[in-house]
DNA sequence: AACATGCGCAACCGCCTTACG
DNA sequence: CCGTAAGGCGGTTGCGCATGT
C-alpha cells in the first residue's frame, strides 16, 4: 500500500497565482514551512492548488532572498561555463548563483544567452575552433563550437565557488575527458575528486570532466595547476610556483622561447606569469598587442583565412591583458599541431 | 488604430529517483 | 521486495505584453 493520492486533479485550481493566492501561501510558508509534505500543505494553507504547484511558487518566485532582474557580466559567465561543463543540468548551475532559480537561469539560457552568444559568433563566418577535438568527440551539450570560445577567458575567478572545482574552460569540449596518461603527470596538480561540485556531480558525469586545483601547500602557491588541451604536453614548476618549463610531445620549450610575457593577477592575490606565443614570432610586450597579433597571425585584410584564429587571439590577449585572466595561451606554428594550455 | 508577430516568463507536464508502507 | 506516491528536475507550453507593419 502506497501514499494517498497527491490530490483531486480535477478540483485543484491551474494557471497563474492571484495576489491573494500568493500571500496565503507565503504567510504558511512562513508560519509553519512545508512540514515535509508540500501534498498536505495546499488544504492547510486553504489553497485549491496541486502541491507542486505550490512547491514551484514558492521556489521560483515567493522564496525570500530570490533574485530577479538582468543577469550580470559574471552571472553570464559562470551560466556559460558551467553549461559548457554539465550541460542543462538548471538546478546545479543555479546552486552556484545565490538568489537564482533554475527556472529562472533555464529561461534566461533559451530566451536570451544562447541568442546573445550565437549573435557574437556568427558560425557562418567563423572557422572551426582551433581548439582540439579529441578523436573520439562526441557533441557537446551545446554543439555549436563558437559559442564558449567567448568565454574562454572566464576562468579568472568563480566568485561563487572560490577555491572549489573550476570546470574545463569554456572553449573546450566539455564531454572530451582529460587523457589518463595526463591525469598522471606528476609534474602536474591535477585531483579528479574531494570537490564539492564534483561530489555534486558524481555518478551524473564523466569524472573526468572535473579537476581540482589543490593549493600546494608546499610553496603556498597554486597558481601552477595545469590543464592541458591536447596531448603530450607537460609542465615543471619552479619553486615560486611559477611555469619554468613547458613540453609539447617531448619537444621542450624554454622560456627564452616563449613570447610575449606579462605578470597578471592569478585571482588568488598572487602574480603569475602570463605568456604568449605564435610560431617564431613573438609580442616583445611593448608593441600593441593587436598589431602584434595581426603580424603574427598574418592577417591585415577583411576576409582572412585565420579570421576565427585571430579574433581568438585578439580576444585573448586583449581580455587577459586588461583583466585578471590567468590563462596561458600557446598557438604552434604547425597549424595542424596546435595546442592548447591553460594555467588556473 | 488594428492586427500580426516576436519575446519573456510563469506555470505545467511528464519522466526519473527516492521514500514509504 | 514490490507497488505506489512524493519530490525533484528539465523540457515545453501558452499567456500577456511589446514592437513592428
Amino acid at each position: 500500500m502506497g501514499r494517498a493520492p497527491c490530490c483531486d486533479k480535477a478540483n485543484v485550481k491551474k494557471g497563474p497565482w492571484s495576489p491573494e493566492e500568493d500571500s496565503k501561501l507565503k504567510e504558511y510558508m512562513e508560519r509553519f514551512g512545508t512540514g515535509g509534505n508540500w501534498i498536505a500543505l495546499p488544504q492547510k494553507a486553504g489553497l485549491k492548488r496541486c502541491g507542486k504547484s505550490c512547491r514551484l511558487r514558492w521556489l521560483n518566485y515567493l522564496r525570500p532572498n530570490i533574485k530577479h532582474g538582468e543577469f550580470s557580466d559574471e552571472e553570464d559567465r559562470i551560466i556559460c561555463t558551467l553549461f559548457a561543463s554539465i550541460g542543462s543540468r538548471w538546478s546545479i548551475i543555479a546552486a552556484q548563483l545565490p538568489g537564482r532559480t533554475d527556472n529562472d537561469i533555464k529561461n534566461y539560457w533559451n530566451t536570451k544567452l544562447k541568442k546573445k552568444l550565437m549573435a557574437m559568433a556568427p558560425q557562418s563566418q567563423r572557422k572551426p575552433l582551433p581548439f582540439p577535438s579529441p578523436p573520439n568527440h562526441q557533441s557537446s551539450p551545446l554543439s555549436s563550437h563558437s559559442l564558449f570560445s567567448l568565454y574562454k577567458d572566464s576562468s579568472a575567478s568563480y566568485p561563487c565557488c572560490p577555491d572549489t572545482v573550476k570546470p574545463f574552460s569554456a572553449g573546450f569540449d566539455p564531454i572530451s575527458p582529460i587523457p589518463s596518461n595526463l591525469l598522471a603527470k606528476n609534474s602536474t596538480t591535477l585531483a579528479t575528486n574531494s570537490s564539492s561540485l564534483f561530489q555534486i556531480q558524481e555518478g551524473l558525469v564523466n569524472p573526468l570532466q572535473y579537476y581540482h586545483p589543490v593549493k600546494d601547500n608546499s610553496n603556498n602557491n597554486n597558481n601552477n595547476n595545469l590543464l592541458v588541451f591536447g596531448s603530450e604536453a607537460s609542465c615543471s614548476s619552479n619553486s615560486d610556483g611559477s611555469c619554468s618549463q613547458i613540453s609539447y610531445g617531448g619537444r621542450e620549450i624554454k622560456q627564452d622561447d616563449i613570447g610575449f610575457q606579462s605578470y597578471i593577477s592569478n585571482g588568488y592575490g598572487e602574480n603569475q606569469k602570463f605568456m604568449f606565443n605564435y610560431g617564431n614570432t613573438s609580442c616583445n610586450g611593448s608593441e600593441n598587442l593587436n598589431q602584434w597579433a595581426e603580424k603574427a597571425t598574418g592577417y591585415f585584410g577583411e576576409t582572412p583565412p585565420l579570421e576565427y584564429d585571430l579574433e581568438d587571439v585578439k580576444h585573448l590577449i586583449s581580455s587577459s591583458s586588461n583583466t585578471s585572466c590567468n590563462n596561458n595561451f600557446l598557438l604552434d606554428e604547425n597549424k595542424t599541431q596546435e595546442k592548447y594550455m591553460y594555467y588556473y
